[in-house]
DNA sequence: CCTTAAGCGACATATTGCGTCGCCTAATTG
DNA sequence: CAATTAGGCGACGCAATATGTCGCTTAAGG
């Protein structure tokens, strides 16, 4: 294939997102580990400039003289093949879902998509991006509380640690407490439990397992060591010990009697693979699944009240 | 810009998705009315047959002869700019979260960026894709209902009538009953809870308002006739009235007393923006909110059995 | 069976992409 | 602060190549 093209392509994937950035001899170091006859430099600028007339790349800081190329902050994802128009409904309705039960940095990494799809609508629809909202709800379905918020460099730091394997060091504040300490953490695992993001870590002094909490992390910074994990730790493990108020209970055999009203929306979503339902009367029906014992089944059932009679 | 490379990209981007094609005298037609210079068919089948070498570009049947083409089936999503390693998680951590909530034909759209996303991190980092399913963990909130199955092809016609604001012929389900419905529809709004998504609609016939359960939808098909909302027609109109069981109480100021095990995680995440928690002694702490009265609140309550008493 | 339309190879030409050189300015180093 | 290095940038000329055109072939449609 042309060789322009390919090579024009090659530099749009390699240029990074705005607090990064990359110059004219970075690119041409990674165009020649991808196999390109190393281009002139001359070429290269040459490329970038005229690439910056079609797409928001810009440059950090034009008097600095390796110039800092890096895209635009409101750069949009370019979604190639490009969303159609179902595929952008069902982008829009997975962002109302998600809002309001994930700390907002964390959909950081999917707002562009979404600014995509919103655009993908305004055009192909003739309606306006503001009749959206007026066509999609979501209904909580527990009580709904407010997530909590994160610090959005700290989360990456703990992203970018939990991934590379390194070592963290993180200022942390103890719930109730008024200060900051200051920790050395091997990152093993994240959690999410409600709205709230755990990072599961052991001490770098004394190996000691604990859990962080990523909105009480105030700043994080990766280390260059690597993460040593505590022999034969295992996520699931550490949770089914019931670390997280969660005591993963045995398989048990339910069986119980709801009222009519109560069971027609288990129809629809059932407690598990194998439920099976059964009249026993005009008033009451009898269900019988596999599930998991655990507190929160415990609540389920309560909720119901009157309406359910738990047989076994 | 170099004309040649802006035209390539244009034509990347409008070729659509597997099951939709597009030929090459649709592309010079969308062409042209990009502004570009009425290009000749021959230069845009030679760029056609030059970008299928670097990207899944494939034609649906070679034989037939206005050749037609879409991206290859399993043509992930370019991302561009690509996501970098923070990113990555922070999808892996949302598709995660997903999957277990919603029902799976509404995640289509985002798979290839999924997709994408484990690129990255196999790339990135020196984990492996298998080595993340270790990392990410999300304890369900509530009981964890299984997501009922949605007909992709139903769905998406759905969306696409509700975009394009187009009446709807569908083959309906009734709950109870052993054979489907056909029904004429203005499609009105979707509604999200629990798992299930509503198609809120009225009927073509008389215009009766009535919720549609998208996973008993057996087909759907778009109409092409303007679809008609009765006057007046408001969802968030709709949904107060309780049709959804889900009556919108009035705000209220709720007063109570928790044990102080059971505030900790209030403290986290709030109840409302303006939720205050005042020490009543070592073991109570007094909770005052404005929040909506629900059915949920009240089970919410429940559920903490004697560790709060209700003031006000 | 005939007509129309599109794919495709070939070719000539005009375009333009690219390497090179030189100058200038910003960074870096001592 | 001076010297040195390195990257940005304008200019130029050659060579690569992208594009319009033509003619042949084949599929679609009536």
């Amino acid at each position: 294939m042309s060789d322009t093209f390919a090579r024009q392509w090659a530099m749009l994937k390699m240029i990074p997102r705005h607090p990064r950035t990359i110059d004219s001899v970075g690119i041409r170091q990674r165009l020649t580990d991808l196999g390109f006859t190393a281009p002139n430099l001359r070429t290269i600028q040459r490329d970038l400039e005229m690439l910056s007339l079609s797409f928001p790349l810009e440059v950090a800081d034009e008097s600095k003289r390796p110039m800092q190329w890096h895209w635009g902050r409101g750069a949009a994802a370019l979604d190639i093949p490009s969303l159609d128009a179902s595929e952008a409904v069902a982008m829009k309705l997975v962002q109302t879902y998600l809002k309001p039960m994930l700390p907002g940095s964390m959909l950081a990494a999917l707002e562009p998509h979404f600014a995509a799809a919103e655009r993908v609508l305004a055009e192909t629809g003739a309606l306006g991006p503001g009749r959206w909202t007026k066509r999609i709800r979501v209904l909580p379905k527990g009580l709904q509380l407010l997530p909590p918020k994160v610090d959005a460099d700290a989360q990456n730091a703990v992203y970018d640690a939990l991934l590379r394997e390194k070592r963290l060091a993180i200022a942390y504040r103890p719930h109730g407490q008024a200060v900051d300490r200051a920790y050395d953490i091997n990152p093993l695992g994240l959690v999410i439990r409600n709205n709230v993001v755990y990072l599961v870590a052991s001490l770098a002094a004394n190996n000691e397992l604990r859990q962080f909490v990523l909105h009480r992390m105030k700043s994080a910074s990766v280390l260059d060591e690597p993460a040593v994990a505590p022999d034969g730790f295992d996520l699931d493990d550490y949770i089914a010990q019931g670390e997280f108020g969660w005591p993963t209970g045995k398989k048990i055999r339910l069986v119980a009697n709801f009222s009519r009203g109560a069971a027609l929306s288990l129809a629809e979503t059932p407690l598990s693979e194998d439920q099976v339902m059964r009249d026993l009367d005009d008033d009451e029906v009898r269900l019988t699944a596999t599930v998991l014992e655990t507190v929160e089944l415990h609540w389920w059932l309560m909720s119901f009240g009157p309406e359910v009679v738990v047989v076994k």
